[in-house]
DNA sequence: TGTACATCAGTGAACGCGCGTTCACTGATGTAC
DNA sequence: TGTACATCAGTGAACGCGCGTTCACTGATGTAC
């Protein structure tokens, strides 16, 4: 006993320095992007520089565990939401749900999500650790595409109808996805659910990267809108 | 004469270096991405860092001239694919061919496709001079639009019905977009058209920044089919 | 055609900064006997 | 309970770099008379 908890105040202690530095990090990628200096942060935490090299190997260490962070923050923030929708039957209020969540998300950390869906940092590539946690927002989604199927409230080939030939190559590849996110699904489907989350942060990243600047002011109104598009592309009753 | 072709020499060699400057700059933003080194590039074409002030005021006048540059491109791409479609009925084609002419200019120039539709640059504003050449993505489209509804092929509340209700703020601003582009058609039609392309940055941004590494390897197959799903969703007939 | 002057590209030193990472070290705290 | 030892957070100097921008200047070229 004794031990125990000697050794995990120490972890605890550790633990809430890797905090800090990691909230001193966000603070600066809202400000300076995604080239991150450990020395101006451990200036800010009254620190020498070297000592950030107890918690993280490098600088790129650092980038990835904020990487990792952010992907699970949106992915949380979604799935919160989506949980909380109680009738859960209505498809299409689940899906609103985490379209709100993810802006809602996105609009309170701009700096972060740019640093997920934004230019990929230079010289610096993903490790596999980031993969789980980046397709906690797919899992989401997924789902309700399953619940809806499984309800037989969404239609297997459901509106619009696919007209569109899928090639039998990428029909592989979508079921392959839909094995991945442990749905059993069509292709087109598949497709379908992808493309409107495609869509969806393609309107985040017009938002949040000022492409609607002097063009639409209502962004509200006009998120709204394209998230009911996206729900009759998926074909979600409502 | 005499005097007037001294001056041009000396101007024509001045856009060369000019030219020079934008052309090693663009390598660099290549491998270290937006935070340009100035004196990387003055090392580059073997000149005093010194020396480049002569031709950009500022570093960031540099980055805007390129920003300009990167629009102008990709619009251009568009607009030449656009033209070259003989059949100017045939509304899908042309969809098709600017939408095919995006993706070949960014998957050609990927950096300068982050530049302009990647993370916003920390510290930096666009001036007003990069709004034009912004506006020619969506020139083309607009034109598109305008032919199918001048000729009555596209419908005025095209396909699909337009269920959802658009607020009047936002219609008001649509209406805008509209009239800034100088086509005139319904607010639903303004408005599907513009989340058709929001939607094909979204498929690019995906595509470029690595959304879909280890997810869909077929991006030829998939890009054409979210193609052919928003060409539905603008209603263009196929 | 010849000469005085103006224009302008480019130089190189300097200012005043910044950075990631390593390394030998100090000193506090916890562990084992 | 007391002592020797191990662990580990944090220091501060150093290595070997980088940067944007300014400024007084040189020297070539073009212009005006």
């Amino acid at each position: 006993m004794e031990k125990r908890t000697a050794a995990s105040i120490r972890a605890r202690v550790r633990a809430e320095m890797i905090d800090e530095i990691k909230r001193a990090a966000r603070r600066q990628l809202a400000t300076e992007g995604a080239n991150l200096s450990l020395r101006a942060i451990a200036r800010e935490l009254g620190v020498a520089s070297s000592a950030l090299y107890r918690y993280f190997a490098s600088r790129d260490d650092l980038l990835t565990a904020l990487i990792i962070d952010a992907y699970n923050a949106i992915g949380e923030a979604g799935e919160r939401a989506e949980a909380a929708v109680t009738e859960r039957l209505d498809l299409n209020r689940r899906w609103v749900a985490v379209a709100n969540a993810w802006r809602g998300w996105a609009l309170a950390h701009p700096a972060e999500y740019a640093l997920i869906h934004g230019s990929p940092v230079p010289g610096y590539a993903a490790p596999v650790d980031t993969v789980a946690p980046a397709s906690r927002r797919f899992l989401v989604v997924a789902t309700i595409i399953r619940d809806g199927r499984r309800a037989g409230v969404l239609a297997p080939a459901a509106t619009p109808p696919e007209r569109p030939l899928i090639p039998a190559p990428l029909r592989v590849e979508l079921d392959a996805i839909a094995a991945a996110l442990d749905v059993e699904v069509e292709a087109g489907l598949t497709a379908r659910a992808l493309i409107a989350v495609t869509e969806l942060f393609g309107a985040l990243n017009f938002e949040l990267f000022g492409q609607l600047n002097n063009t639409i002011d209502d962004r509200r109104a006009w998120f709204d809108l394209q998230v009911r598009m996206m729900a009759d592309l998926i074909g979600l009753p409502h």
